[in-house]
DNA sequence: TTGTAAGCGTTATCAT
DNA sequence: ATGATAACGCTTACAA
């Protein structure tokens, strides 16, 4: 059976109170006795029970924010979908999660999200930043007062983070790399197609890519262009590259952008591509039935919400730090047969 | 808000005691009265409080068991630890879970082990039948006796279990074949080395395989033989199958024996075999980072563990059984890249 | 500094 | 058939 804290407060021979004050740091006991039950508490081995937290949690008004600007995006919006979802299972500690979604790559958006957050008594905020000193020091800020921040999906530097869960973008890269040594023995002449040179995740995906392909037999990277995340830019610069490079054999799809890209190779009768994408919305999941993407490297978004909010719960309700400061999903390659 | 026994009760014009009767059909409740309270709850939105019923369910006894014969399979044990894992988080309502291990295929012992978990007062089992009518009846007995029982990795006909979590065996091989597809363009002679022919899962594979390669152009399915999930014995017959057919390209592993079939591949000095496997043991991972083993098809057996306990809890405690009745786990494709 | 008691939501027992 | 009450484990406001 359990210890509960009644036990521990006879043993001790003090009250249940004290025990609890002692056990959670808020002070007021005497240091000897409070030496004392921590070590009582530690032999035998004491862990809160779930349910009599939760009971007692309900009066408190817990809540979480998460800051995920990109509306309509189908894959925030699975990130939510995991996020809400976990959420859900800590109903009975009276938990509620705020949502802040919005335009993307908008500073002061996000900005004035956080102060929001924090002016509504959030306790804990999970943040897909941009990578700016300026968001850096709001979240410094939002550590300093106490609130338990990670980031998702995209990650930020100096910060008191206590952790980042998202994507493990270099063996994302790697990963794709690897693909084409099992497609291509031949050899590749890679052309790449990223979102922006601006983006962290998308440079790490790259590095992971190309370092792949340097190791495998005659193969190299043609040439890189950026589809800025729009698939008009994406048509025309992947058509540009395409043209300047007949050489090209496979293309690789770092980021948003596959459908422009693959309508320019479509229109330029480019037959025999080897393409690998990120990913799988439905766009995605329709080229690959279509054969014109051979295999696409997913970042399991539902799960980067879900453990996300998790990890925030353990901190902050069970002060309990995350285990590691990288929490990497899965790369799940997907291909027709079990996308 | 959420609504409480407590709302309802005062809105009705009744007792806690009346409406916890009439919401869990305990009887000994005016029909008109019971109506009345389930149309406010339902009216309400009424959904049980996870703390408070953890809370009360601790005094009662409430254990589920697993029947999963194989230990120190390295596929078992992480099965069984996702079940663990599972059960932990369900320890604020005292659950507990019983674990039969033991030999494989052995009858006597799996209708042994369900009796005693029977006698055990267990609520719920989770089993991997061995796939005969005795098992069959036996758990027609428990189902019949009130105990809510779901099948992992393996299914049985004929029975009122719950559902089955586990593999989606069709859709693993057809998933192998996917692979094969995109690496073997100028045509497949596949070697199948199965389990048994005995094992339904297996035999779904082969089927997922053979009808995945058939559509490919010019392949072919060479010949299959049976490990019977022992290397010394995959050694003999992939041996055997090799010589018998020197127009082999293609090996694909249904079942464990790996091992013991890639040996007698490189002591015949065959180069140049693309060979895919299921599951990523050891020592599978260890024949992938050789290059012996090209990519291989993972079925999450932690998940599958996991998510079984999840479902017997649900069905027991919240009384709300399984979604679909084939809880399938994603069939995940590994190569070196992201083992 | 320490103890007491009430409260969170559900369930079970006992009395009516 | 129904109501009252206590119990589960934890937190906290208040009293001592």
């Amino acid at each position: 059976m359990p210890v509960t804290v009644k036990q521990i407060a006879e043993l001790a021979g003090v009250s249940r109170g004290t025990v609890d004050r002692a056990l959670n740091g808020r002070g007021n006991v005497r240091p000897e006795v409070e030496k004392r039950i921590l070590q009582i508490a530690e032999e035998m081995g004491y862990t809160p029970n779930r349910a009599g937290k939760a009971l007692a949690y309900q009066r408190k008004n817990l809540s979480f924010g998460i800051v995920a600007n990109a509306h309509g995006n189908e894959f925030f919006d699975d990130l939510l979908k995991g996020a809400q979802t976990a959420a859900d299972e800590y109903s009975d500690f009276g938990l509620s999660l705020k949502i802040a979604g919005g335009r993307r790559y908008d500073v002061t958006q996000q900005l004035q999200q956080l102060s929001d957050f924090q002016a509504a008594g959030v306790s804990g905020i999970a943040i897909s930043p941009i990578n700016l000193p300026e968001v850096e020091r709001k979240i410094n800020e939002l550590v300093a007062a106490g609130i338990k921040v990670i980031t998702v999906n995209s990650d930020i530097e100096n910060t008191g983070r206590l952790c980042y869960v998202g994507c493990n973008y270099y063996q994302s890269g790697i990963t794709a790399g690897g693909m084409l040594r099992l497609m291509r023995p031949e050899g590749v002449r890679a052309g790449i197609v990223t979102g922006s040179i601006r983006m962290l995740g998308h440079n790490r995906r790259m590095k992971g890519f190309s370092d792949a392909v340097k190791q495998l037999p005659d193969s190299a990277i043609a040439d890189v262009c950026e589809s800025l995340d729009e698939q008009e830019v994406a048509y025309e610069e992947t058509r540009k590259m395409l043209m300047a490079h007949p050489e090209i054999n496979t293309l690789y799809f770092a980021a948003a952008g596959a459908v422009g890209g693959m309508q320019a190779a479509v229109d330029l009768g480019l037959q025999g591509l080897t393409v690998i994408s990120c990913d799988d919305t439905q766009e995605i999941r329709r080229l690959v039935r279509a054969g014109l993407i051979q295999a696409t490297v997913c970042q399991e978004p539902f799960r980067q919400g879900y453990r996300a909010v998790q990890i925030l719960f353990d901190a902050v309700v069970n002060n309990i730090p995350p285990a590691e400061e990288f929490c990497y999903m899965d790369n799940i390659i997907r291909i027709q047969e079990n996308l």
